[in-house]
DNA sequence: ATGGCACGCATGGCGTGA
C-alpha cells in the first residue's frame, strides 16, 4: 500500500512544524505542498532529509511555490510548461516516483471573476490538460493532485446558492477543470465518499468556519482509471485544520494497493 | 452588509489568497 497526500500550507515555514508533524505522525509515502511561498535559497530543506524523505521544490519570493516530498528518490523531475508561454514553474512540479507518475499543481486563484487573472486561470487549465495529452497517455499510472482552486460541485461548498458565480465556484472553471479530468482522470476522493460538506480549505476571516463546516472542496487527488482502481481509501483530514496557527487548507489523502 | 484573517515584506500599510 501506498499513502498519498496534498496540502496547501499557506507559507511552508510559518506551518513547518505542522508539516514535519504531520509526516510523523501519518508516514505517507508522497506530499505534495502548494503555497510553499519560499524562494529556493530558503526552502527548508534539512527537516525533510533527516525525516527520511526526498525534496524538490521550486518557488519564489512570498507566492506560489510547490514541492514533492517522497520516500523513494523521484526521477525525471521538471517544473512549470513547456508550450512557449511563461513556464509558471512555481506552480507546476512532476516526477516519477516508484511506479506512479505524479503532476503537483498550485492553480491560480484567478482573484475575481473577469480580472486578467481569472482568464490566465482559464488558460491555465487548458495548457494542463495540454501537458497531460502530450507527456502521458490515460493508461499510464499518474497522480493529479493540488490545490487545483476548483470546487466542482454543489456539494462542495458550504452554500452553493450564495457562491453561484463566485471564483473558485464559477461553471467556466468548472468547465475548465472538467474538460481536463475527461482526459482520462477520476476524482479519487469522490469514488470513496459521495457525502456533501466534504471541505479542504475554510476561510480564516469567517468566525468559527471549522466548527461550522462553512468551507470548500478545492485540493485534489485524481488518478487515472488503473491507478484509481488500485485505491483503496481517501479521506480529509480535518483535524488538522482544528490546530493552533492552521493553513486555511487541510490535507487530502489517499491509499493505493500497489 | 462582500466585511473578516493570515502571510510575507529592503513591513508599520499593502498585495494576495479564495
Amino acid at each position: 500500500m501506498i499513502k498519498v497526500a496534498t496540502f496547501n500550507a499557506n507559507s511552508l515555514r510559518a506551518r513547518l512544524t505542522a508539516v514535519t508533524d504531520w509526516l510523523a505522525a501519518n508516514s505517507p509515502d508522497i506530499l505534495a505542498l502548494q503555497e510553499t511561498k519560499v524562494r529556493d535559497a530558503d526552502f527548508p530543506e534539512e527537516p525533510f532529509r533527516q525525516a527520511g524523505y526526498h525534496v524538490v521544490f521550486r518557488g519564489e519570493k512570498s507566492y506560489k511555490g510547490v514541492a514533492l516530498i517522497s520516500r523513494d528518490e523521484p526521477a525525471d523531475v521538471s517544473f512549470g510548461f513547456d508550450d512557449g508561454e511563461p513556464p509558471d514553474e512555481a506552480r507546476l512540479v512532476r516526477a516519477r516516483i516508484g511506479k506512479v507518475h505524479v503532476v503537483n499543481t498550485y492553480v491560480p486563484q484567478g482573484t475575481s471573476v473577469g480580472d486578467s487573472r481569472f482568464l490566465y486561470k482559464l488558460e491555465w487549465f487548458d495548457r494542463l490538460g495540454a501537458l497531460f495529452e502530450k507527456e502521458y497517455t490515460p493508461d499510464t499510472p499518474l497522480l493529479w493532485m493540488g490545490d487545483l482552486n476548483v470546487a466542482p460541485e454543489r456539494r462542495d461548498v458550504y452554500d452553493p446558492d450564495r457562491l453561484a458565480g463566485s471564483v473558485c465556484f464559477h461553471p467556466e472553471e468548472q468547465q475548465a477543470f472538467k474538460r481536463v479530468i475527461e482526459w482520462g482522470f477520476e476524482d479519487v476522493f469522490r469514488r470513496h465518499c459521495d457525502e456533501k460538506g466534504q471541505f479542504s480549505f475554510w476561510d480564516y476571516r469567517i468566525p468559527q468556519s471549522v466548527k461550522r463546516n462553512l468551507g470548500w472542496r478545492l485540493d485534489h487527488i485524481l488518478a487515472t482509471e488503473p491507478l484509481a482502481a488500485k485505491s483503496r481509501a481517501a479521506w480529509i483530514d480535518r483535524d488538522e485544520r482544528l490546530k493552533p496557527r492552521p493553513s486555511d487548507h487541510t490535507l487530502v489523502v489517499a491509499q493505493f494497493d500497489i
